[in-house]
DNA sequence: TCATGCGGGCGTG
DNA sequence: CACGCCCGCATGA
């Protein structure tokens, strides 16, 4: 489908297969037809909208690298899920290696209500739950709808917090728990750590040198504390790629395919001794799980056009996604109970500023991510190691209409970008839908947001975002996006499909 | 035990 | 009315 793609590419417009059609998953008549599937994504991000083949297995079981659980929208067609963040120590510590606890929220409320009264096998202090708010506040919820042959996905929101262990680590984590459990060397051991409410860690041997292990040792241990296992927060591989675009995440590669999750994830997630940022670290999660080559080979990833027939846009721009004010000023993170922080916190915004964005260089940007962190650490994100870098990780799309969307470049490596913000109506995207799929979705709801730059914004812009008032107009948020938009079109050429598969 | 889905019901904007 | 969210119930691994 090279071919395909480069009837697109001209327009800068990387777009996954699901992007390059205008739809939105609550359009009475989704595209039909689908000649081309997305890959599937385990860790979407942002405002995005897939097709997946309705026989991948994951698409099927609806999974996602987050911990996502059921919510009642009262439509029987789609089905809804919202993120529940991530479950991280109290008192932010950081492991030995550097890297931090980010489980994974169990998803039934009893399991997760259990899983908040254990401590961190590091610390021992009390493990908090950092809810997500990347979406104007709220979750950042996952939308799935089974047509015929294809599961429409749509995500809203941004991630404002670390990515926990994905699922499939999760399951290995126990079933080698039980494994080990079940053994009598275990047992006795088990009884002694059971004993000492879940606090693993040995003093002589921090957790990091399990990190270099598989999940074999290492979990194990943790285990016993149940979930306390020390996610490597989230490994950070090598960045193969240098490109600073592509942090964007992931790894999606994730996506591979349908591949069990397992593969992703596990295998390949090196710990990785990380500075002590704040939760930077999560930065890495987002390469975390792929290998990279598979990534790379992967095509494009894509502005979205975006699709959020929601009000996502509507109330507060998205565009502050998760730096958004919302969000963003959480400082929920406080401790627990403490989730409305952020409604709060606005006012210490600002405290983020800029420069303190802790992420690595490569992946780091995670612009969601950053303010966020630090907002909620402050102590650790704050830090002026954070390196500005910035490099914004996205793309702007200045769309005909004004619109602009900053997009995480995904490099064209990653297949689909997770991150895409995009502007409803004029992206390039847009242009290419049309041409692409004319009109045949007279019902696509395109625009409310039109306008409304939902992408996330840049750590600066972030910045800048937090500084802002919640009720900020629009209008003024945008023209500080454009201002300090620093992610040119370059990106947008290195993500073109690289290869063209579509 | 949990993950998942479903659906009733309630509060809010 | 759209959403977010809580709760219980059922099913399956």
């Amino acid at each position: 489908m090279s071919k395909s793609a480069d009837s697109f590419d001209d327009s800068d417009c990387v777009c996954s297969f699901g992007m390059k059609l205008t739809w939105d998953i609550n359009d009475p008549k989704l595209p039909r037809d689908i000649k081309q599937y997305d890959t599937f994504q385990e860790w979407t991000d942002g405002y995005v909208r897939f097709i997946y083949n309705s026989e991948d297995k994951n698409a099927q079981r609806h999974l996602s690298g987050w911990a996502m659980r059921n919510t009642n929208n009262h439509n029987y067609q789609i089905l809804k899920k919202s993120c529940l963040g991530v479950v991280v120590c109290g008192r932010n510590c950081t492991l030995a290696d550097g890297s931090k606890i980010q489980l994974r929220p169990a998803i039934c409320d009893k399991a997760r209500q259990k899983q908040q009264k254990k401590v961190c096998p590091s610390c021992d202090s009390p493990l908090e739950l950092m809810p997500c708010r990347g979406h104007s506040g709220y979750p950042v919820t996952n939308f799935w709808r089974l047509e015929e042959k294809a599961v429409f996905f749509q995500a809203k929101g941004v991630h404002d917090h670390p990515r926990p262990e994905s699922k499939s680590e999760t399951e290995t984590r126990r079933t080698t728990l039980k494994r080990r459990m079940s053994s009598p060397q275990f047992n006795h051991k088990k009884r002694l750590l059971e004993s000492e409410v879940g606090r693993i860690h040995d003093p002589g041997v921090p957790f990091p040198s399990l990190q270099h292990l598989s999940y074999a040792d290492g979990p194990d241990r943790f285990s016993l504390v149940e979930h306390s296992f020390p996610l490597q927060a989230q490994p950070y591989p090598p960045f193969p790629n240098p490109d600073p675009y592509r942090f964007s995440y992931d790894p999606a590669a994730v996506a591979t395919e349908p591949v069990s999750p397992l593969q992703n994830s596990t295998s390949h997630r090196l710990y990785v001794p990380r500075p002590p940022y704040g939760y930077d670290f999560t930065m890495p999660s987002y390469l975390g799980s792929g290998s990279y080559a598979s990534l790379c080979k992967e095509p494009c990833s894509a502005p979205m056009v975006e699709g959020d027939s929601s009000k996502a846009g509507a109330g507060l721009p998205p565009s502050q996604h998760g730096a958004a004010p919302l969000s963003a000023h959480d400082c929920g993170y406080a401790p627990p109970g403490k989730h409305q922080g952020w409604k709060t916190a606005l006012g210490r915004v600002g405290h983020g500023d800029r420069g303190d964005y802790v992420q690595t260089p490569s992946g780091s940007n995670h612009p969601y991510y950053n303010s966020e962190y630090l907002y909620r650490y402050p102590g650790g994100a704050s830090g002026p190691t954070a390196s500005p870098t910035a490099t914004g990780p996205l793309q702007t799309v200045i769309t005909t209409t004004t619109k602009v969307s900053y997009q995480p470049c995904n490099p064209a490596a990653v297949k689909y970008g997770d991150n895409f913000y995009d502007v409803k109506s004029a992206t390039s995207c847009d242009s290419l839908q049309e041409a692409d799929s004319p009109p045949s979705y007279p019902d696509l709801k395109i625009s409310e947001d039109s306008g409304v730059i939902k992408s996330a914004i840049p750590y600066e812009q972030e910045s800048l975002a937090a500084k802002l008032e919640r009720a900020e107009s629009l209008e003024a948020y945008r023209c500080r996006s454009y201002s300090s938009y620093s992610y040119p079109e370059r990106m947008l050429h290195s993500f073109k499909y690289d290869g063209g598969e579509y």
